[in-house]
DNA sequence: CAGTATCCTACACGATACTG
DNA sequence: CAGTATCGTGTAGGATACTG
């Protein structure tokens, strides 16, 4: 109902469960949870807001699933109005800093990167 | 026609367009084929059966975006039959060995995150 | 060989409403 | 406050056929 034919045998990320993980870390959320405890925990909706843009949705599935992974810590207090904080793992830090560097690198480098465009559109532009 | 209602006032890309760099490196293929890039260079056929899994169509689309981000160099040679060469620039070298180390950090940690995992999802089966 | 063009589907994601 | 449940849609990406 799914696989419709199968289109190659090991295709997939079935292959390769750390592929799983690289998404998780590198995804659109992933990267910004992560910078943002990077410097500090967060409560749930405090964190909505640093991130800026994200889903209630979108950012308890992303906290979820860095928390299965251990990259994240969830402590729920049991009081009224409930409060949640999220941290950081030792495992979620040194991930952290693993993409952030990637982030950094990217950004270091966003200069070359649109020269490289702009000189790649002129030359079918002309 | 596109943005319906503006959620956010800076959400979307728009916001840190290294965050679509940030995007095409780790994409699926793009990990993978600046990965095999780092190697050596290769036909399209050739990366295709390689890589493993790459639909033509994708990877015809991940190394146009690499090339026109600067990473990637493509070499067509005007013979019949037609023979394209793609390999590195220097920087793609910099940037494969970025995502490539962040891949590798990966695999060198997933013990620990498959042990989180189990963990995780004990704690809610029990 | 090295692609493009077309069609189609699954799912990622956002919006909204609701709950403990 | 801290989420879940549900619905709707855009688009990533696969299959296939065709071209220079």
């Amino acid at each position: 109902m799914s696989v419709s034919k199968m289109s190659a045998p090991d295709v997939n990320q079935s292959m390769c469960p750390s592929r799983l993980v690289l998404e998780h870390v590198t995804s659109r959320w992933g990267v910004l949870v992560l910078a943002a405890l990077l410097e500090r925990s967060y409560r749930f909706s405090e964190l909505r807001r640093t991130v800026g843009g994200v889903s209630e949705k979108m950012l308890a599935q992303t906290l979820r699933t860095l928390e299965r992974d251990g990259f994240v810590r969830r402590d729920a207090q049991a009081v009224i109005p409930p409060r949640v904080d999220y941290s950081l793992t030792e495992l979620g830090r040194e991930a952290g800093e693993q993409v952030w560097g990637l982030a950094r690198w990217v950004e270091r480098r966003m200069d070359e990167v649109s020269e490289a465009r702009r000189a790649y559109d002129e030359a079918r532009t002309s």
